[in-house]
DNA sequence: ACTCCACTGGAAATGAAGGCAG
DNA sequence: CTGCCTTCATTTCCAGTGGAGT
């Protein structure tokens, strides 16, 4: 690649070429009027964003290179307009590679297909990342079933049985509908609720319960499902076999996207943008960045809206090569901490101090052990006036960061008079998870500024169990 | 080879928040 | 109001483990 220089030199003559909104805040850096300022055209190089919007569903012409899959599941679900119930789904293959991009459309067609036929059809979408239980799961498909239909919702959430949780959904298809199509996604991540090893996970409860609605509920073949997932086969592992008999999905799989591809949908979003705004490198390149990592195309969009905010922050005309680069690094932070930006604050304070362990440790030992990691939270905690949580609950906690690829861990022993440990391994830049952190919390901007004492508490944790 | 310790991981218990029926 | 139900987050309890010391 071209050294800096050039680059931004191209880049001041632009603005001072077309620089319409070239802001008057030369003199003294103090701007005129804050009126003046609104009365300003916006200068942006989009022309309609929205299109970049990674939930937005897009016309059918902007799907690219899915034709298989697109046919499959229409294909699947053409049966429901001659009133013959389709059979249940399983789209599976990698995040950002169309499932629900492509499930969205096709159901969507689908109902309008069928509204015109005077044939009553419902999707409910469940994404179930954030669902902890079977109990949960039900009254969330309740609750967007009714606002689908646009009937009160009065089920309480609590005090009330998931059984019963059930027939209110049941109710709700039977009084208004001709077929009801759920959309599980990312349904394997919906295990919680289980109380031994022995039982299985909830998201085979729930399919259980979706998939016999006919014969549970007295309901007439109105029920189909279609559920979204990584892993295809780990999913139908944890199945039960009373579950297994009675969801039997037809399999979808959806492939990485290659660079070209990638370039290709890109493409068909170029006009989110002003004409000639984009510079001819601009989507190759965006395209290159997203196929390095696993061909993601959501991704590729975020870089590319990324790629043309930055633009505008920078108050440029044209999106550059540059802008590309510096949107490959914010994506990348945005995404490792993602998962992290919206958990509560007991959380983050055991994320944070896990980061803590992991930054200022100078023993030989690899990664955090859990217990360290819990010592330090407590440490946190107490200074900042905190509730604390058990040792057990933290460890809990740590699990789910586990599965959520956060961390990995592995089990070490340490011999007479230390136990064993298990030690998590950042999968994602300990620095800025807690940079982040610093900047989410007022309590946390605390204990970093105080960081010369908790890394003496990190560092002597770390030196007991090293010695 | 055996001992011993602190930690692990999973089950059971507890408690909070809420609802229902009589 | 009372008694009994639900879910769910959390704590308590305890057998199991791994490897340094003896």
């Amino acid at each position: 690649m071209s050294d800096d220089g050039p680059v931004s030199d191209i880049e001041n003559e632009n603005r001072e070429e077309q620089g319409p909104a070239s802001r008057d805040d030369s003199e003294d850096g103090s701007i005129t009027s804050i009126e003046d300022e609104f009365e300003m055209e916006r200068v942006t190089v989009f022309k309609d964003e929205t299109l970049l919007h990674p939930t937005n569903l897009v016309d059918e012409d902007r799907i690219y290179g899915r034709d298989k899959q697109l046919n499959s599941v229409i294909r699947q679900l053409k049966p429901a307009l001659d009133e013959v119930p389709p059979k249940d789904m399983i789209l599976h293959g990698p995040s950002g590679t169309g499932k629900s991009l492509i499930i969205g459309t096709v159901t969507n067609k689908l109902v309008k297909v069928a509204e015109r036929r005077g044939y009553n059809i419902a999707v409910v979408k469940l994404n179930c990342v954030d669902i902890k239980t079977e109990d949960a799961a039900v009254y969330n498909l309740a609750k967007k079933l009714a606002r689908e239909l646009d009937v009160p919702f009065d089920l309480a959430r609590k005090g009330i049985s998931t059984n019963r949780k059930y027939e209110h959904l049941y109710d709700l298809i039977r009084e208004h509908l001709d077929l009801t199509i759920f959309v599980l996604d990312e349904l394997d991540s919906l295990v919680g609720g289980r109380r031994t090893n022995n039982e299985s996970p909830a998201y085979s409860n729930l399919l259980y319960n979706l998939t016999r609605a006919t014969d549970i509920a007295d309901l007439e073949h109105q029920v189909t499902t279609a559920v979204l997932t990584n892993d295809a086969d780990s999913l139908v592992q944890g199945l039960d076999s009373r579950t297994e008999s009675s969801f039997s999905p037809r399999e979808i799989l959806f492939d990485d996207y290659d660079a070209n591809e990638l370039r290709k949908i890109l493409h068909r979003r170029e006009d989110a943008f002003r004409d000639d705004v984009l510079e001819d490198d601009v989507i190759p390149l965006t395209a290159a960045y997203a196929a390095q990592g696993e061909g993601d195309a959501r991704k590729a969009i975020d870089l590319l809206h990324s790629a043309g905010e930055i633009a505008d922050d920078e108050e440029s005309p044209i999106v550059t090569e540059e802008h590309c680069r510096e949107a490959q690094t914010k994506v990348e932070v945005e995404y490792s901490v993602r998962e992290i930006r919206n958990a509560s604050i007991q959380k983050k304070t055991l994320i944070f101090a896990a980061a803590l362990c992991d930054l200022y440790n100078d023993t030989d030992i690899d990664g955090v052990p859990g217990q360290i990691a819990h010592n330090v939270y407590e440490k946190i905690a107490e200074s900042e006036d905190m509730d604390k949580r058990s040792r057990s609950r933290t460890r809990v906690w740590f699990n789910e960061y586990v599965t959520n690829s956060l961390f990995t861990s592995e089990t070490k022993g340490y011999g007479r008079g230390k136990g064993k440990h298990t030690h998590y391994y950042f999968q994602k830049d300990p620095e800025n998870i807690r940079t982040e952190l610093v900047n989410s919390d007022d309590r946390l901007e605390d204990v970093h500024n105080d960081r010369e004492l908790f890394r003496e508490i990190v560092r002597s944790e770390y030196r007991w169990l090293a010695s």
